[in-house]
DNA sequence: ATGGTTGCAAAGCAA
């Protein structure tokens, strides 16, 4: 049985509402994870969802991030957030990590819906904290498959790292400029997800230079075709092993009240 | 043209 299991950050599900229905009848995708729902439970759509075959099981704790995961193929044994996710800032309030991971079990594969911290810039604090919620999850990643090699887990969402310098329009000016997305320890992270196991299973399907999932709203960077590769969906091996095709979906990133990431699909066997 | 986009939420922050 063929499943498609595709990952979109939204850039608010509320605004977004109109297009996602819309590109959930046109796609078939049977698992959508979502990034930056912008939600809370109280105001989440979930009819969106739920009139349209899906169930759905979201994040949210306030207006910024949020994370959920829709599915017509089974949503079970839900989690939120991973063991000891790091909080930004003072380690001893009582506030809750911030909803940027949600898990589910969707036909037999594990999917997590990730947002993964913006560093700001290279210097800021945000980036030592991007860094470790990068290392706590890669830790849990790589004990997932120890536990089970053959295990079916698919890391999907926004990475907020560019891995390649053909992962950016213009790499020069962002060495130069020294901003965020490029710098090696970022890249170290990513890389460690890769040396843990996980594959990337849509750049063999879609490789670069120019292929892109994200474009910024100004200076007119999508019509210019100036984006960055920042969208990914990590397979553990025997789940890549499934992989059929994928799709970067550049078309819903066109016209009036576009996301500004495109989503990402991959196909199974 | 000293800006340029979008969303949340109601001024400024975040991306």
């Amino acid at each position: 049985m063929s499943v498609k299991i595709a990952t979109w950050n939204v850039n608010s599900i509320r605004a977004r509402a109109d297009r996602i229905e819309a590109w959930l009848l046109r796609s078939d995708v049977d698992v959508v994870a979502i990034q930056e729902t912008k939600a809370t439970d109280e105001n989440f759509p979930w009819e969106l969802f739920e009139n349209n075959g899906y169930e759905v099981a979201h994040f949210g704790l306030n207006q910024w991030n949020g994370v959920a995961i829709a599915s017509r193929v089974g949503l079970d044994d839900v989690e939120r957030t991973f063991m000891d996710q790091p909080h930004f800032g003072k380690t001893d309030d009582a506030v809750h990590a911030e909803a940027r991971a949600i898990a589910a079990t969707c036909a037999g594969v594990r999917v997590w819906s990730l947002y993964v911290p913006n560093g700001r810039s290279r210097n800021d604090p945000h980036m030592a904290y991007k860094l470790q919620w990068l290392d706590v999850l890669k830790k849990h990643a790589a004990d997932w498959l120890q536990a089970d090699p053959q295990a079916q887990i698919a890391l999907t969402g926004d990475w907020n790292i560019a891995p390649r310098d053909e992962d950016v329009w213009d790499i020069e000016k962002f060495q130069r400029e020294e901003l965020t997305h490029v710098s090696e320890p970022e890249r170290a992270a990513f890389r460690a997800f890769e040396e843990a196991g996980y594959i990337d299973v849509v750049r063999p399907i879609h490789p670069g230079p120019g292929t892109y999932t994200y474009w910024d709203y100004t200076q007119l960077r999508f019509p210019k075709k100036e984006g960055m590769r920042i969208d990914f969906i990590l397979a553990s091996p025997a789940l890549a092993s499934r992989v059929t095709d994928a799709i970067i979906d550049r078309e819903e990133r066109k016209g009036k009240g576009a996301s500004d990431h495109a989503p990402v699909i991959v196909e199974l066997d």
